[in-house]
DNA sequence: GTAATAGTTCAAAAATAGAGAACTAAATTA
DNA sequence: TAATTTAGTTCTCTATTTTTGAACTATTAC
C-alpha cells in the first residue's frame, strides 16, 4: 500500500470521480484508474462500484477512506512537525479576498520583519470555503468574518471593522443593494441589515468583486453595505459617501480561526498578536 | 513520502543499522541506503548521523519515527479492517513449537469446522520472540507459557499443563538436565524447579527440539522437565517414565495473549473459547 | 440520433527502483 | 601496527514500474 495510491483514492472520493481526481492531481485519467485498480488488487476488494457513469464507494471503500484520511493527515503532520523543529516553517493562511487586500499586507510586512522564521503562504477563498479548508488542513488558519462555533475550531478575534452604507456622493441612486457572492462574510451582514431596516422588497445585485460593486455604486446604480476600510483608498473613494451603519450589528468582527490541536499554534498566535497587540 | 521508505526507515531504526534492515526487508544494503536518502532529500533534513560506523537518529529522525510508526500501524489496521469487513479473514496466531504440536491441531480442526470464516495462519517462535511479535502486530495473538503483565496486552488463560519429570524407564541416568533453548517457556519452569530442588551444581544440556531431548532421555543420557502432553504420544513414550513435578510450580499455564485494542478481538475470543469451553 | 461526458484498456515511452560490484572508513584482532 | 572484518556509501547496469496518450465502451444530455 503506497501513499500515492491512497492519495489518489482520497482524491477520487473527494472529487467524486476519476476525472475530478485527475485534474486535482495534475495527471491523466488512466493513471487514476490504474492506481485505484492497484489498491483494489492489493486489498482484494472492490473500492468503487460503477453506478451509471458515476463511481460509488463500496462499504470496503468507506472503511479504507477513513484510514486513508488518517494516514494522509499523519503525512502532512509529520512534514509539518519536521518543518517546525527546523525552526523555519511555512504557515498557510486562508483569507477572503477583501481581507487580503485591506488588512493582510501590513501583517505580512510585520511578520517578515519580526518573525522571519515564519514563511506565510496565502490562500484566498470565500469565508464559506475557508471553514472547510481549515477543517481539512488545506490551510493552517484562516481569517473569517463573524464568529465560528465549531467544536474543534478556535477563533481568535483580530480586527473589528466599522460597517458602512456606501452611496454615490453627487447622485441619486436606485434602491438596489449591491452585495458580494455567496459565502462572503460581508454579504451576510448586509442582508441582515437590509432585513432589519425593512427593505425587504428591494432589488439586489450580486457581484463578486469589491471594485466592481463600488464602481457601480459610484455610478449611481445603487448602494452597498461593506467594511469601511474597503472603501478607503479605493479608486472610487472620491465619488462615494460613507455613513456608519445603524442597526443592531454596525460592525463586523474578523477572527483568525484554526483547529484546536494544530502544530502551528505558536505561529498562529504570533500572527494574531499583530492585530491584538 | 511513500510507505516503503517509511517502512525502511523504521526497519533501520528498529534493527539499528542498514545491514539489519536490509536483512529484515530481504534486500541489499544499497537499497536501504538510497531509500533513506530519498526521505532525507524529500524532507530536506538529515535523519541519521554517522557515529563511527553506527547510525544515530537525529532529532528530526526521532520526530519522523513516531509518525512513521503511526502510519505503518494504520496501514496494517486498514488492511485488517477490510479483511474483517469481508467477513472472512486471516488470523495470525503465534505459538511456541511445542504448543503447536500438542494443542493446536485440535483447535485448528475445530476452528475450521465451526468458524470457517476465520483463516488461521500459524507463526512459530519462542515465547520471548512472541511477545514482541504481538506488540508490533506481526501476529494478532499468541500462545504463551506463564502470565504476561504488560499494560497494553491482554492474557486469556487457555490450558493448564501438568509439568512432569521425565526419565528413562529401564535405565539409570546421569544427573544431566536437558532443557530447551533460550526463550522457551518450559525452560524457565525447568530451571526454577532445578533451583528449588537444590540441584544447582548439576550439568545442563541445551537442545532445541523436544524429540531430540526425549530421545536423549530415553537413551539414559539424562532427564528432563516438560509438559505432560508433550511426552504422550511421543515416539519414545514407551521408554520413558513420567512423574508429576513436585515443588511450588507443578503446572504451567498457557495463555492466549493479544493487544488490548485489536480489531480481531472477536476472532481471538472465539479461538480462546475452544479451550475455555 | 447525435454530441458530450465518464471511465477503461492498451501499447509505447519515460522514469524509477533494484541488484551487485567497487569503494571508504571504522573497529577488531593478531 | 598491519591485516581483517564489518558497516555504510556510491556507482552502473538492468529490470520493473509508472506515465502518457490514443482508442474504445457505456451512459447521459440535448
Amino acid at each position: 500500500m503506497e501513499l500515492i495510491n491512497l492519495k489518489t483514492f482520497k482524491a477520487v472520493v473527494d472529487e467524486s470521480g476519476i476525472k475530478g481526481a485527475s485534474e486535482k492531481l495534475n495527471t491523466v485519467q488512466s493513471n487514476i484508474s490504474t492506481r485505484i485498480q492497484r489498491l483494489e488488487k492489493e486489498l482484494n476488494v472492490a473500492l468503487f462500484q460503477l453506478k451509471g457513469r458515476k463511481l460509488e464507494l463500496t462499504p470496503h471503500g468507506k472503511t479504507l477512506y477513513s484510514y486513508a484520511c488518517q494516514m494522509l493527515l499523519l503525512e502532512t503532520e509529520a512534514k509539518n512537525a519536521i518543518r517546525i523543529s527546523e525552526g523555519n516553517y511555512e504557515l498557510t493562511i486562508g483569507t477572503p479576498e477583501t481581507f487580503a487586500a485591506v488588512h493582510l499586507p501590513n501583517a505580512l510586512k510585520w511578520l517578515r520583519k519580526e518573525h522571519s522564521y515564519i514563511h506565510p503562504k496565502i490562500y484566498t477563498a470565500t469565508s464559506g470555503e475557508l471553514i472547510t479548508a481549515v477543517k481539512n488542513n488545506t490551510v493552517d488558519c484562516a481569517f473569517m468574518g463573524g464568529y465560528v462555533i465549531y467544536d474543534d475550531l478556535v477563533s481568535i478575534p483580530t480586527v473589528t471593522e466599522q460597517m458602512v452604507k456606501v452611496t454615490a456622493t453627487d447622485q441619486a441612486h436606485d434602491p438596489i443593494l449591491f452585495i458580494r457572492g455567496e459565502g462572503c462574510g460581508y454579504r451576510q451582514v448586509a442582508l441582515a441589515w437590509q432585513q432589519e431596516m425593512g427593505f425587504i422588497g428591494e432589488q439586489r445585485m450580486e457581484m463578486s468583486s469589491v471594485d466592481g460593486i463600488l464602481g457601480c455604486v459610484a455610478g449611481g446604480l445603487g448602494y452597498t453595505v461593506m467594511g469601511k476600510n474597503m472603501v478607503e483608498n479605493n479608486r472610487y473613494e472620491d465619488l462615494l459617501t460613507v455613513e456608519p451603519l445603524t442597526g443592531s450589528q454596525p460592525v463586523i468582527n474578523i477572527a483568525l480561526v484554526h483547529k484546536k490541536e494544530t502544530l502551528f499554534k505558536t505561529g498562529i498566535n504570533t500572527l494574531a498578536s499583530f492585530f491584538t497587540g
